[in-house]
DNA sequence: AATTTTACTGGACAGGTGTCCAAAATAGTC
DNA sequence: GACTATTTTGGACACCTGTCCAGTAAAATT
């Protein structure tokens, strides 16, 4: 076995380890999501996560430097999943204002199906106010978020520049917001409102 | 002296005592405010009040249910102040285009001079979504601001009907919430980015 | 001036927090 | 199978949390 063999292979085998740690990590993550959902960043403690996780303590801290390091992890792997499954709306081969109605319609049922997900969201965007080690990763999602509205845009025909794109988002992300608080109070038809509110938004000026 | 007059004498006293208590309530809770839109909710204890306001940590317990009841009493206190403050502008004699870009203005400066306030309101308002607590004072805060959109609309001759001031607000809300996050992040640019993003859609749609 | 009511204190209480680490278990390598 | 490296444990650590209350000081009432 030559030299160079010899390094390939260490490094293959430093791969392999860094990918089942990783697994690992993303495991221990998709416990931890579901108990911050539940109770949010504040009021969850590692103790909570590592219950959910059944695993000790000590052994997020062998995976994640601190608590800001593992909820900035999880947040940030939620949220992409959630951009990637809006995303897959958006490549669909609809006509422009089939496909603004199935966009609109599947964040309404995102409201229904995916609320306690999305107000962790919501809590850790506001905790970035106080606390600037959450600064990155909501800055780093927002601006993921103005992206796909950017693709969206463009399927729609639309005129897809920075500030038009920035601007739906945040009217997408108000409505949003306003109706699943409410439906978080119980508010059961906040869903259709919001579709209701939106669409007619969107009929007017879009 | 009869004892009609007995009564009346009792029920001044009793309103006085409580208007003294009421006093040192909103005095307490002044001092609240300070430390909470500094440090946050859930960063925020009782002991951190206390020291703000130069007090026992009982005290607070003496004019508190609890910290539920306290930071309610404190949110309602400085939005309802807030809403004051902006319900000033809409009533002003300016003409319609006037009044919206003083409105629009006088908000980019709210970002500038009170954003330790004002994160403190998406804070709770995040918090709501976790702990129906807070649930009451958002839906009532969000209600008065609503309401002042109405009387804006009314006051720019539009049509002010709830639905459309729901979607007024909320598109003010939205680019209020955007630019007060990246100027506490340290974009100095963010309040007049604001106001044009704003001054924009409001040429173009109101 | 005496007495009752109100206001406030300071510390005790039980429980929770993130962090850290020596030791044990498991996995991987020669 | 022996040996090393990685992974995991479980508890100790120091500190912070909201709540409560017996006792004290101040104020109001008689």
């Amino acid at each position: 076995m030559t030299k160079i063999d010899k390094i390939e292979r260490l490094s293959q085998q430093a791969d392999a380890k860094s990918a089942k740690r990783a697994r690992k990590k993303q495991e221990l993550a998709d416990h931890a999501i579901t108990a911050l959902k539940q109770l949010g960043y504040a009021r969850t403690s590692l103790r909570d996560i590592a219950a959910m996780s059944g695993v000790a303590v000590g052994t997020l801290h062998y995976y994640f430097e601190d608590k800001v390091d593992l909820i900035g992890f999880c947040v940030r792997r939620y949220k992409v999943g959630f951009v990637a499954q809006m995303d897959d709306i958006v490549r669909t081969g609809d006509a422009p204002d089939a496909l603004l109605a199935r966009f609109i319609k599947r964040l309404a049922l995102s409201i229904r199906r995916d609320a306690e997900t999305h107000r962790l969201w919501y809590d850790v965007r506001s905790q970035a106010m106080f606390d600037p080690a959450f600064e990155e990763v909501v800055f780093e999602i927002e601006a993921a978020m103005i992206a796909l509205v950017v693709r969206l845009l463009d399927r729609l025909g639309q005129p897809a520049d920075q500030a038009r794109a920035q601007a739906v988002y945040l009217i997408l992300d108000a409505a949003f917001r306003f109706h699943l608080q409410r439906y978080l109070a119980g508010d059961t038809d906040a869903p259709s409102a919001f579709e209701a509110q939106v669409s007619a938004h969107f009929g007017t000026v879009v």
